[in-house]
DNA sequence: ATGAATGTAAACACAATGTCCATATATTTC
DNA sequence: GAAATATATGGACATTGTGTTTACATTCAT
């Protein structure tokens, strides 16, 4: 039963294909298109011509662009989440946020990312999932790691953690998004030092 | 020469119109379909019937749909831009945060900026106009006020302003934009607070 | 083996983009 | 004031993407 693998991009004929190869196709294809060309490029057409799946089935299983653009993207990039713990806050988060920067910085994600966020705007759909999958998990990695700070007494007792990483994070997407100044190691390491020594003066 | 207004919406013959008038009706015609229906539903088409004005004079004009939106969002808005000097940097902060958050709360600009920004991420006209004409000339005045208070004495020297509004704006930013949490008075307070006290202990 | 589930191709209707044209009117120039 | 020029208008067109419908082929489960 050897299936012949057709060397050429996307020719097939009529008939069911196994649900599952389908999916990883579909999948392949949509992070392949969305880390090469971005969101604009991106069209429902575009992915299943390149997937060798019809318009059909994908409308089928994802109910909206944005949702199939990020199952795109994590197929493409995978989970890539970590927090180190070393007992140093300030390092940790130093050390997170330029990792944090340099995947914005170096990688094709700085581009996607934005643009994912973007269409989110307009996409209730893919808003919600964004929150869901993506923002959501990553926020409460850092809460938790300044929340064990907090325990280990690094940090004043009344401040609020989630608003620390909006003035963590928030401050990179805030450049990421509106790029008036530039996203640098030497940007991530002042948010740190900003932030838990004060910028003022008494 | 008493120029027949039209009662119904848009009903025209054919000819040239004064051009400022034209203008004038394809901005306010703009303006309105934003503001009521977002960025979703804003089509040039859509607002060429708006105004009465035919796309092919759209084209002519405006370089991208986004370049219409936000010449759109500014004439219904308009610059409604000012920055408190009291000589207290915690307070002008926080009065201005405060002012920002409620525009973004209780205001339909709320719904627009996010989707103008979100726009902005896959069309570089409307990236460069945003930075241009709206977050450059906002940055500028929240850095100038910073540059202020540190020559008061009131900052620490080595502190960068630019970093700063972005740990105060750009933390607002955030929330509006990947909305997990919500964007509220308190936020704003401990924001300000934050910064300038400082969250480590010793 | 048989039938239900599901992918495929092809066609359609629809909306919006972007670009023609010929024509009519405003503005400028003489 | 009249002619020349600039430009807005309506209408038509090709193109692209969305989303749905229909008939058919193949896989998967029983």
């Amino acid at each position: 039963m050897v299936t012949q693998q057709a060397p050429e991009p996307a020719r097939r004929g009529r008939g069911r294909r196994p649900a599952a190869e389908v999916r990883r196709e579909v999948l392949r294809a949509a992070g392949e298109l969305l880390l090469t060309e971005g969101m604009a490029a991106f069209t429902i057409e575009r992915v299943a011509a390149l997937s060798g799946a019809s318009r059909v089935t994908l409308y089928k299983w994802w109910p909206s662009k944005g949702a199939l653009a990020l199952d795109g993207y994590f197929d493409a990039v995978g989970p890539t989440l970590a927090f180190p713990d070393t007992g140093d806050i300030a390092a940790d988060l130093t050390a997170q946020l330029r990792a944090f920067v340099h995947l914005m910085r170096d990688t094709r994600a700085g581009r996607v990312m934005p643009e994912l966020i973007g269409h989110a705007q307009t996409d209730p759909e893919l808003s919600a999932l964004l929150r869901e999958r993506y923002s959501a998990p990553r926020r409460a990695l850092a809460v938790e790691a300044l929340e064990r700070a907090k325990e280990r007494g690094r940090l004043r007792e009344d401040v609020d953690p989630e608003v620390v990483v909006d003035q963590l994070w928030g401050a990179c997407y805030h450049r990421l998004l509106i790029p008036d100044q530039p996203l640098t190691d030497e940007f991530a390491e002042a948010l740190v030092r900003n932030l838990l020594a004060g910028i003022g003066r008494p």
